[in-house]
DNA sequence: CTGCTTTATTACAACATTGTAATGTATTGG
DNA sequence: CCAATACATTACAATGTTGTAATAAAGCAG
């Protein structure tokens, strides 16, 4: 998990920072509410660990722009205010979690892990994208170029499995194994159709054809 | 927001569920682990709040079961038992947030709507479940006690609202908008046919029926 | 260039899905 | 209890989807 732990204290940043990787963690560090603002914009972290009080721009305030700026990235919060209403306080600021000092290790970890846990192990992707070509799966819409395309169950399939290879060449065993679930030869041309239907649909009327042939091997789908 | 209770002492039940319905949220309450297990699997809530010891199963067990059966709806703890190894405990069975007694009510109500707020913010769902019934939107695929069930685009989508509006009533003109995309009244019985066949694939060959009739208003899928 | 192989396209037949209509069964109010 | 109504089931017809086969076109080796 990659962490980032916004703290001025250097002494203490430290200890939970090898508190930290020790569990396997990726630890980044910064010592200011602007530094810490900055990179929390910037990084892709699956948790961050803001002090309350910080020099320049504190916790609170830091967290409240994050979140008006669509950041949702999980907040824990760490301060030695640990009376309920700063712990109120911190929490509706857009804030997670508050763990007030003086705190274990273990806590410190468990409780980052609590909160990165469900973003990452979180939701297979529903939306495929390659070039102009868009796909939602659970819409079941294509999309190339925002102009919406009708397109069939298998040729669905077809189409979600080349987009997922993309850029890569896909046999037609491949195909067979992944889309029709055939695991022996037809002897049939039925991939040829469905290409075929399929390219008639997301390239035919438009300018670059975005499945190419690839004589001996397969196709594959370009961006 | 909709939240669950589990909490076996029953003043201090009744007194969370003032303050969160005070705070505007619609409160559910059980009082023992099994009850607790069984609506959280059924109902869809948005927080669960347990209760650490609980009668006949504790809430650490009820909670690491409801993990393992894939349910991801956030988890408060709630205990006396408030040092730190009790709290890593919690949070590593699969829990969200722990809250140690005694506490106020601002920061009940501010925990769980942060829990909450993480939750709705996040990925569309992929998966439904209703009592034994699951449904995997990308995979396209239906399962009643493990049993897959083939099953109709047309009765996926029929199925997708019912588990959707699940423990509700549906009414016909619900069922046409939504499934059908009709804005008027087809003057046939098309609803009826279709909940004929989705009943004769998920209920038929199952002990407990789930789609029941309600005369006169549409039709209800319950746990 | 010619003949061979691979891939594309088209047309059609088999099959699956959906909606309509007819018939049968349960529920409710009088 | 009967009639009226709402709902359930079945059978069938219309439509949509998929795979097969025939034919056409393209690429390649000699």
């Amino acid at each position: 998990m990659r962490v980032l732990i916004v703290e001025d204290a250097g002494e203490t940043a430290l200890y939970m920072r090898r508190a930290l990787e020790e569990a396997g963690h990726v630890v980044d560090l910064a010592a200011d509410g602007p530094t810490g603002e900055m990179m929390a914009r910037g990084g892709a972290f699956d948790v961050l660990v803001f002090d309350r009080m910080l020099p320049k721009k504190d916790g609170l305030s830091v967290v409240t722009d994050l979140r008006t700026a669509g950041i949702a990235t999980p907040v824990l919060f760490l301060s030695a205010l640990g009376d309920v209403e700063h712990r109120v306080e911190g929490l509706k600021a857009g804030g997670d979690d508050y763990l007030a000092k003086p705190y274990a290790a273990s806590e410190l970890i468990a409780r980052v892990e609590a909160l990165g846990r469900r973003h990452e192990g979180g939701a297979p992707s529903t939306h495929l994208k390659v070039g102009e070509l868009e796909m939602d799966l659970l819409a079941r819409v294509v999309r190339r170029e925002g102009r919406k395309i009708d397109i069939q169950p298998r040729e669905f399939r077809l189409l979600e499995y080349l987009m997922r290879n993309a850029n890569q060449v896909v046999t037609r065993t491949m195909l067979l194994e992944k889309v029709w679930d055939y695991h022996f030869d037809p002897q049939t041309n039925v991939i040829d159709v469905h290409v075929s239907r399929l390219r008639s649909k997301i390239d035919r009327e438009f300018d670059k054809p975005m499945l190419h042939t690839v004589r001996g091997a397969g196709y594959r789908l370009e961006a």
